[in-house]
DNA sequence: AAGTGGTTCAACCGCCGACAT
DNA sequence: GATGTCGGCGGTTGAACCACT
């Protein structure tokens, strides 16, 4: 059962998402109605599923929950989770924050899948200074790239993570970062096909977020 | 078509801190 | 203060899928 399930279970109006945001989570003993409740719903749907309270809530939390988004990471996206692992480090709940409705989950797997791959295919140590230089000097300028593109192709899109809701991308450490502007970090945001590059760079060959890396006899993708 | 190896990502595990008793 | 429970977090696993031979 959901949290939004437990608070319409009293025969109420449903809630409202903005309104359960502000609404307090009950500790301590458990009250007559609170208990009432609860009988009343095993009662009506049994004792349900063979699963874990913990298991439950992650379904939920990183599967089920309103306003999830499911899919590929943006460019923006992207650009995003790069900037705020280099401030955060592996704080993925942290660096979820700034993406809405994504969880720590999706961003977690996107690092150690995809950029733990690129590392690894350019012989890189995933800390190493060479590889942060490749992330710098290569992919977050054309992550730039495209999603400046992207403004001009579809200027109707909004980017979430850009909405004032969010947390502002916190201020970078390396004097690199300064290169990138406020205008490529807040505009809208949208994944399109990108020609290839004239550094030999081929990226977006497919739909999803894949890039293809060609130059000193490597080839990878990402 | 079948086998094999690589990739992805949802789910699990273990730890830790907060809180209630 | 001691103990138990729970939620949150980051690391890890493994099933499903895909590409290639």
């Amino acid at each position: 059962m959901d949290v939004k399930e437990m608070k319409t279970l009293n025969g109420d109006i449903p809630i409202h998402e903005e309104e359960e945001e502000s609404i307090s989570i009950r500790k301590g003993a458990w009250s007559y109605e609170e208990d009432s409740i609860l009988i009343n719903y095993v009662t009506i749907h049994g004792q349900g599923l063979k699963r874990t309270g913990k298991s439950c809530r992650l379904r939920w939390l990183n599967y089920l929950r309103p306003n999830i988004r499911l899919g590929n990471f943006t460019p923006g996206e992207q650009l995003r989770i790069i900037q705020l692992h280099c401030f955060y480090g592996n704080r993925w709940s942290k660096i979820a924050e700034y993406l809405p409705g994504r969880t720590d989950n999706v961003i977690k797997n996107f690092w150690r899948t995809r950029v733990h791959k690129l590392a690894k295919q350019l012989k890189y140590d995933i800390n190493s200074a060479e590889f942060r230089d490749f992330i710098i000097n290569i992919w977050l300028p054309t992550l730039s790239e495209q999603i400046l593109a992207s403004k001009a192709h579809n200027c109707n899109y909004i980017d979430p993570s850009s909405s004032d809701d969010v947390p502002k991308t916190p201020p970078l450490q390396m004097d690199s970062w300064a290169e990138f502007s406020e205008d490529v970090l807040s505009g809208p945001v949208e994944a399109h096909p990108v020609s290839v590059l004239d550094n030999g760079l081929d990226f977006f060959s497919s739909p999803f977020i894949s890039y293809g890396f060609h130059g000193n006899g490597k080839s990878t993708q990402f």
